[in-house]
DNA sequence: TCCGGCCTTGTGTACGTCCACAAAAGTAGG
DNA sequence: CCTACTTTTGTGGACGTACACAAGGCCGGA
């Protein structure tokens, strides 16, 4: 009972990497430890010759300080500025704030600030003035999930000559030098809904796209690049598909209700939809509606809605880029930047693209929630 | 509409939680520091009257103690034991092993020793020697990967009498008190494979199940519960399809290639497969050799081979239960536990079951592997 | 040469917990 | 009431790092 533990100095044969500590380092390159530190951290007023002696003593012990310790001892603490579309519980970036505030417990021991700068992604002045207001917030570092390229990069500009560092989460903006990125790969989840829809569908029936209506022409439109993969499947797949493309407006949902009936009536060919936002739901609740029961809307992200549509049967197939895992990388990611000063090598990473049907369903809700 | 997002913690956005000190335990409840590190670490030798005090204390102001400044003056270290199959690189276990040694390198500022126990599968008297040496090792805690039942229970009671925790993945044993389990729910995967099946394989062909041959009677056999879930998804489903079952022979490769081919011969109308374990490679290899490209095959886990046969096309789709994440979380939740000395609530976690196709594999092959 | 100022370096304390050990309080037997 | 012993409690050093501050070295100008 009391010998379940072992202890660190009699290994019992099993060799274990020696911790090396910053005494040791200021011991090979013949300097001080406060030397080292100020090496370690950026601190300046060193002399080369003490910087390249340190930094070969650093390399050849393969040095990695102790994080613990390092933790105890800080005296400053970070303030991480969340720069994301309105969260909203159980939608997309709620989901993605879920993520975040998980990865800030993890780090509950070291002293985080943490403040959200929402905006609303549909309306570009509001994203304006949340931007505007992020370096008065004097951040650490700042995670973006970023809507309007201008914007964005004007803010990365910013960012980037303070040396503050940031992170994308969601789509990634061409023209800024983030530490870490986690997105998805947009023009395959076009190409995996195509894949789906074709599945679902049956062979001789038609084939219909709903987008989001565009809102100025700045906009990162995952729906377009989702398209062309979606496009892509189907001159591809060998198999001749009839292809519709239509529109929903997301502000009036009765002009939407009576878009999608007359699309219908006018194309009675069509029995498979894929809608490229998270809006499923609504084309499923609308053809519920009206007793429309054989048509096969495949749509994005695991949102409640469309958490009830599949478990019902009126959406069949969603997919989904793991908003939380999204945003709980992206805050460790950050969070060891600003630990280690260091910047991780592979910057870009790709999310998995789940499929979820009727009959994976729970496990994932369990995942996702929570 | 409006106010409906998640606010962090306070008004203002800010999230900060003051830390409640040993001292100020000791403080609160009149005794000294050293008192209330000895109940928390069930060290003994306390009069009632202060554990009641202190516990008092304790619970009143949620007192969580620093994990870091706890690792820095740990003086023990632990020593964790792996009882896995043996686990092969680009295989099952191995991806368990690579997620295993993920959260080791988490964790690698406190002394944690790792050994593994591997033992073979399909034999049980390897199995038994296996975890006959676990006890032995003296180890803090045990990761258990388990296949054959009654050993299992065996090596548990064991442990359990010395206090010792353990965690499951993959597999759950009835009759056993882990700390924590990481596995799938294997009903629904039959379910789920049965729904592919059943989209991949044109309307009016035939099906054929293929699982592994039983070894003892006495194994927890996952095969067996997804073959349930997939005639429970047929059987609810409302089309009528023939459904043959057949085996596969792990030892005799050539056994193998006359059985399939015979079996296909016997039954033309079969034009979808679901193998109901990670061999669905061979099988698809089976069949290109022979020159049949219209068969879909439905397999599990991301195995080189099973990634190469997607890619390729000869196989349909995989579903994946995330080995990986499966050994990381064990880990870390086998760590969480002996360092904080607490059980978890829910201990029973259930995987995703991940859908992966030609479309979305990519994304998928870069999370499992690294 | 001396002085002030800047650049560089070394030193010491604090961080919160663990744990060994010392001290104190309690108990029992004579 | 004293001694011997057990149970309970308090105390201080150690862990490895961060950072403030003091101290030393160097340089140019007077």
């Amino acid at each position: 009972m009391s010998n379940n533990h072992i202890k660190p100095e009699n290994s019992t044969g099993k060799s274990m990497a020696k911790q090396v500590k910053i005494k040791d380092i200021a011991e090979m390159a013949g300097v001080s430890a406060g030397t080292v530190d100020r090496i370690l951290h950026n601190r300046g007023n060193v002399s080369a010759a003490s910087r390249e002696a340190v930094e070969k003593a650093l390399s050849e012990t393969g040095y990695r300080y102790n994080i613990h310790t390092s933790a105890v001892s800080l005296k400053k603490g970070y303030k991480l500025v969340i720069a994301i579309p309105t969260a909203v519980k159980g939608e997309y970036w709620g989901t993605v704030q879920n993520g975040i505030e998980h990865a800030l417990e993890e780090y509950s021991d070291i002293t985080i600030e943490c403040e959200y700068a929402f905006y609303n992604q549909f309306d570009i002045y509001s994203c304006r003035n949340s931007f505007d207001s992020i370096m008065e917030r004097k951040p650490s570092a700042v995670i973006i999930g970023a809507t309007f390229v201008s914007e964005t990069v004007l803010l990365c500009t910013k960012l980037d000559k303070y040396g503050i560092p940031y992170a994308f989460v969601d789509a990634v903006i061409e023209g800024t030098d983030p530490v870490v990125t986690y997105s998805s790969d947009q023009n395959a989840c076009g190409k995996t809904v195509g894949r789906l829809l074709d599945l679902f569908t049956p062979e001789n029936a038609g084939i219909a796209v709903f987008g989001s209506r565009r809102i100025g022409n700045e906009r990162a439109n995952n729906s377009m690049v989702r398209m062309s993969g979606l496009m892509e499947y189907f001159s591809t797949c060998g198999k001749k598909r009839e292809i519709k493309e239509s529109k929903i407006s997301v502000a009036d949902p009765d002009e939407s209700e009576k878009d999608i009936i007359r699309f219908l009536g006018e194309n009675p060919e069509v029995k498979g939809i894929a809608v490229l936002n998270s809006r499923g739901y609504i084309i499923a609740d609308i053809l519920s509606g009206h007793g429309i029961q054989d048509m096969n809307i495949i749509s994005f992200d695991l949102t409640v809605n469309n958490v009830r549509c599949v478990r019902s049967g009126s959406i069949s197939a969603v997919i989904c880029q793991r908003p939380e895992q999204q945003g709980f990388h992206a805050v460790k990611a950050i969070i060891r930047t600003l630990l280690y000063n260091i910047k991780e090598k592979n910057v870009h990473h790709f999310m998995p693209m789940d499929i979820i049907i009727k009959e994976n369903l729970n496990q994932y809700r369990e995942i996702y929630s929570e």
